[in-house]
DNA sequence: CTATGCTTCAAACGATCGTTTGATACGTGA
DNA sequence: TCACGTATCAAACGATCGTTTGAAGCATAG
């Protein structure tokens, strides 16, 4: 008997995604994975190849998701958005993904280890599932900012999106209060980033 | 003979900064720090005791001068700063201490990391060593935007030490170009970082 | 010169890492 | 019922991890 409805797979994934963002993917072991998933520990090489292949795996699932939202919002839009509208396009996908199920919450946090690793691979991987997405996003923002110079326009993005992904990941030194639960938090969280992203592009 | 002017110690924690930021504090073994700072694998456990414990002297060592540098660049501000020079006293000296020797560049880096390790006794340790310096900030940011409600300030100051620390650590998309150097780029982000700040903190 | 205290060294410790193996269990179509 | 492909299992592989050990090196004080 399997300890849950769900496939090894995907058990695998979740138990993964929750320790990987604790821990790091240096940090978290194979065997602490397989033994939170309830699998067992061959199984991960058996599914998945390797630990790489794992990691990679991991973020597939939920960058495909995310980018699949952030497009869909972005078409919404209609002809003329507000520069809050577009900014709350990028970045309330990232919140109510964070909303969902058990690992939504970590995966945020995953994502912001990715940028924090530094790992060449790891980048490329990124930049490939992700890069045309930004620069869907960067069309839009020049458009409703055709003040900025090219270069500018681009630091600015890379601040709010270095700023969503710490804020996002609940890095901050903010202590969630009592009686706020992770998704109020969340949502405050993407309030006041999207209040100062719209005043920070806007600058000058 | 030993291969450089500096001491053991010293030598250690210079491979162990610029490894730790390359590959995070589990992902670099003290056979690896060891190694690159020329001296012997049971000098680590000699000077420092552990590993944890080299890691807190990684900190403590950079962490003690940016403060310093820090609460001098704000003293030195008078008595009715600019929101532009207050916000320049919390992230000039960052960019500063990036600057110097070999291993600055990387302690941003590891500053970085520390937050997404998301470790408790990490973050304990900061906020010992560092919380007061943030309170002197909030302090006189709080003068400086009377408007702001308590939270609504704490929020922000929040966001640009987010933004500030991912822009330092260079994690962002922007690449740097051929024929900038890595000071430069790093003050073209602080300058860009300080304007984006002024205005998402004025906001509203 | 000898003795003392600090430092460095090669070597090994047990633990844990990612991965592989070969046997076993299970479901499905012949 | 039997054979076959998929999945799971316990066990072990070699490698590497942080740490410890005890001897050797080396400067300085008596």
């Amino acid at each position: 008997m399997s300890s849950s409805q769900f496939s090894t797979k995907q058990r695998i994934l979740e138990a993964a995604e929750t320790l990987f963002a604790r821990h790091g993917f240096a940090g978290a072991s194979l065997r602490q994975v397989t033994s939170a998933a309830n699998v067992n520990l061959a199984a991960v090489n058996y599914h998945f190849g390797s630990k790489d292949k794992l990691i990679e795996e991991v973020f597939r699932r939920r960058l495909d998701e995310l980018n699949k939202r952030r497009l869909h919002a972005l078409e919404q839009l209609g002809e003329t958005p507000t520069l809050e509208d577009a900014l709350a396009a990028f970045i309330r996908p990232a919140l109510e993904l964070a909303r969902e199920g058990e690992g939504g919450g970590a995966f945020v946090r995953v994502l912001a280890r990715a940028y924090a690793e530094h790992n060449d691979q790891l980048r490329k991987f990124l930049s490939e599932n992700y890069g045309h997405v930004l620069k869907q996003f960067t069309k839009v923002f020049g458009t409703l900012l055709p003040q900025l110079k090219r270069e500018e326009l681009y630091w600015r993005i890379d601040i709010v999106a270095g700023a969503l992904t710490y804020a996002m990941a609940d890095f901050g030194i903010i202590q969630r209060r009592e009686g706020v639960t992770e998704q109020q938090h969340r949502e405050q969280a993407a309030e006041h980033l999207i209040r100062f992203a719209v005043a920070g592009l806007r600058a000058e």
